[in-house]
DNA sequence: CCGCAAGATGTGCTCGGTCATATGCCCCTC
DNA sequence: GAGGGGCATATGACCGAGCACATCTTGCGG
């Protein structure tokens, strides 16, 4: 057992321990290459026999660089940000990186725009914004200087910072045209809440996929995402006539539709057929499995920090845009038009 | 426009443009009392004047504190740990806390022991350890020299750590006791998978409500949290004679074992009962809507942080054990034994 | 009107690394 | 055998804050 009190090893004691400088030890850390072997080897005894661990907030004092990224983002409680964050925190720290985690729970530009603050006075070397609002995605227009941040944004939207988006609109096109090759006239669609970017690409490319096929465009009921959204959507579609397919923003929100559908007696995919977005883990379960878009918030991860580091590492390199193509699952919730 | 390359302000440019000493600056930022009011505005407005923002990392180096909490976790993605990470995430940030993440993909001591160190290098003040399996709370047995920690765990178990725990076992009795009490006769059990300490409550719980009221035990089927799993437990158990009522270990296996159930016909709640654990926001619209036992996530990130800080700020405080009581929501999947 | 304590402000060192540069050394070449 | 180049290592400054202490002001009592 150690001493309790005894502070901890820094590298002026490792250079003791070794008969060195404590410039040496720290080639040694760095793998510089121009050290005897012998001598690394007796550092390296040292640093083992003291339980040396560098001061890496020294050396960010030094350096200039945290060897941290931050990440803003709503409702990490979401299966989408969830996943994306975590595809974020894998491929940071495959990369030699922590992660510094900020959730926002009200989500408009100016707390957006502290939370960035928050961030870059921690010193994080970038940031990653998971605010898929139009209103947070103000915030990004006045970045702290020369602070290199990618957006994930859930549409094609021209701005002054880099982004990866999944292509909410093909996705959404995928959607209606798979029920309108199963015959049906029309397809409803229950949105997301107003101001959200998905909200916005996936009832865009609803909306196009019917007018290229000539078809009549119902008014779209608006949600929030939530299974009692959808729920009450239901309720409201099977009240209404000639309502034979549904696309529901999101997963969740189809399954209130569902559940809506099954309490009144509606038979899926017999009489209404439905389609979801995002493909949770759960969709394949529900009652019917549902048929939906797949997002690979894996990959969206993966590419934020590729495009982030590209960004840190390379001086004043050009934003990019990254948009990655949503897949589809068709399982029993559609079927043709009775 | 300011000029590209010219480096941030420091406290020494804030200080010659109020005319006084760095010293005073920092007073000024640490809202010491000893300083003159016309002073403290004329150094204000120099900051404001200059965009000035403080070096977090200079301020860590001679502070020994990083007011960052690191946070180990497994698999983000599911409900029960982002939610947890979320409660965390807000009270330390309300504590003008940062938090830093790490999230590993396989869980051993191992890499729970790695993911400790990295964070204990970065300097943090404390950690989370959100790692529910058995094998990796081996690793807190070994934590790094007087860091602070707190562990989430699913079961009460003696550790020399503090732990913020659900009471697994009471939530399994809830459950169980309410199938019993509508006159089934036995209960069946859906376990999660082995090593996991809410799987090893939850069993115990059920096991000892069984028993206690006289009742045979049935084998558990053994599953891994996922509906899939579920699915496949749900099969197994309507082809088994005498199956009216299931405990699920988590939703989503009770969504399986539902959608198995409705595969075959059989009718829930009237032919077989089925409970699940989490109260996740889907159940309440699974088809039928799912009773189930409440886990409030959010407290226990809430009690993470308070036994954590208490730990940081207290010296030498005794390890803490804090056991939060889970809910018990019905809903309509459940009914008396036909 | 002086003395003294409390208040306001300044000085220099420290935290634990890295960087630039200096120094010593060995070996090779002409 | 002297000069020079490259390697191994050491020295000291520096990053940007806070802390302890020194110093200068002020206000108040006697």
């Amino acid at each position: 057992m150690t001493t309790p009190k005894r502070r901890l090893p820094v590298m002026a004691d490792v250079a003791r321990e070794a008969g060195v400088s404590h410039q040496t030890v720290s080639r040694v850390l760095n793998d510089h290459p121009n050290v005897r072997a012998d001598t690394r080897a007796r550092v390296e005894a040292a640093i083992t026999r003291l339980g040396y661990r560098r001061n890496l907030v020294a050396r960010a004092l030094v350096t200039k660089r945290s060897r941290t990224l931050g990440v803003v983002s709503f409702d990490t409680t979401l299966y989408g940000p969830a996943s994306t964050i975590y595809g974020i925190e894998q491929a940071a720290r495959t990369a030699g990186y922590f992660v510094s985690m900020v959730s926002l729970k009200t989500i408009d530009a100016d707390s957006v725009r502290d939370a960035i603050d928050y961030l870059a006075e921690q010193g994080v070397d970038g940031v990653v914004v998971v605010a898929p609002q139009l209103s947070a995605s103000r915030a990004l227009e006045s970045l702290p200087a020369g602070l290199p941040a990618v957006a994930v944004e859930g549409t094609q939207h021209e701005a002054d910072v880099s982004v990866v988006c999944i292509d909410q609109s093909a996705g959404a096109k995928l959607a209606t045209r798979h029920l309108l090759e199963l015959g049906h006239e029309t397809v409803w669609h229950v949105s997301g809440p107003p101001d959200w970017m998905e909200t916005e690409g996936r009832l865009e490319g609803w909306r196009a996929a019917l007018e290229e096929a000539g078809r009549p465009v119902p008014e779209p009921l608006t949600g929030d995402w939530s299974p009692r959204a959808g729920y009450e959507a239901g309720k409201s579609l099977a009240s209404m006539d000639g309502v034979t397919a549904v696309f529901a923003g999101n997963d969740q929100m189809a399954l209130g539709v569902l559940r809506a559908l099954s309490e009144l007696g509606v038979r899926v995919p017999e009489q209404i057929s439905v389609v979801g977005f995002d493909d949770i883990p759960e969709s394949e379960f529900f009652s019917p499995p549902l048929t939906t878009v797949r997002q690979d918030f894996d990959v969206v991860g993966r590419h934020c920090i590729e495009v982030l580091l590209r960004q840190i590492d390379v001086e004043a390199s050009a934003y990019e845009r990254l948009v990655v193509r949503p897949g589809f699952v068709v399982r029993s919730s559609t079927g043709p038009c009775p």
